[in-house]
DNA sequence: GCCAACGTTGGC
DNA sequence: GCCAACGTTGGC
């Protein structure tokens, strides 16, 4: 099993959100790398660190968990969309999204600045490659925030 | 709202 | 097939 972080500003989808709906659909990702890792890497039961980002303060705000591995997008396609891409074809899907499940709300959400001053993290990309929304974790990184959490 | 980092694109 | 330009991202 592997771990992720997924960034979303709260004011779009925060983790009360994701309670609320209990699943969510994370579409809307239009940046390559993060693309790669859903298309390719991301897997059902893997465990997802949901992050605040664009939000005072950032910080990882809870826990979920994948349930549907990648498949195409369907927001590319709607014209009335804010993330339709008309180069991308239904027969060559540019992009795709995954399905997600509400684990946890931390109680005291994982600040970054606490990340950056815990020299356990100080590997995660979060800190070393700043605007990445979907990256991969360790299993021991997830723990350590899992702990901070608490 | 600046701008740095990244993967992709496309003109040549 | 090189590489400059582009679009996206997100902390500051």
């Amino acid at each position: 099993m592997a771990c992720w972080l997924f960034k979303s500003e709260p004011d779009e989808y925060s983790i009360a959100d994701l309670q609320r709906d209990k699943t969510t659909v994370w579409n809307g990702i239009r940046n390559y790398q993060a693309r790669n890792f859903l298309r390719d890497e991301v897997a059902v039961g893997d465990e997802v660190l949901f992050y605040h980002s664009s939000c005072k303060p950032t910080a990882v705000a809870g826990l979920a968990k994948v349930v549907r591995g990648a498949y195409p997008d369907p927001s590319q396609f709607d014209p009335s969309s804010p993330y339709y891409d008309a180069k991308s074809k239904p027969e060559a899907p540019r992009w795709v999204c995954v399905d997600i499940a509400f684990k946890a709300a931390f109680k005291h959400p994982v600040t970054l600045d606490r990340i950056k001053a815990t020299p356990a993290l100080s590997e995660m990309l979060l800190v070393k490659q700043g605007r990445l929304s979907i990256q991969p974790v360790t299993e021991d990184q997830s723990k350590q925030v899992q702990s901070l959490a608490k």
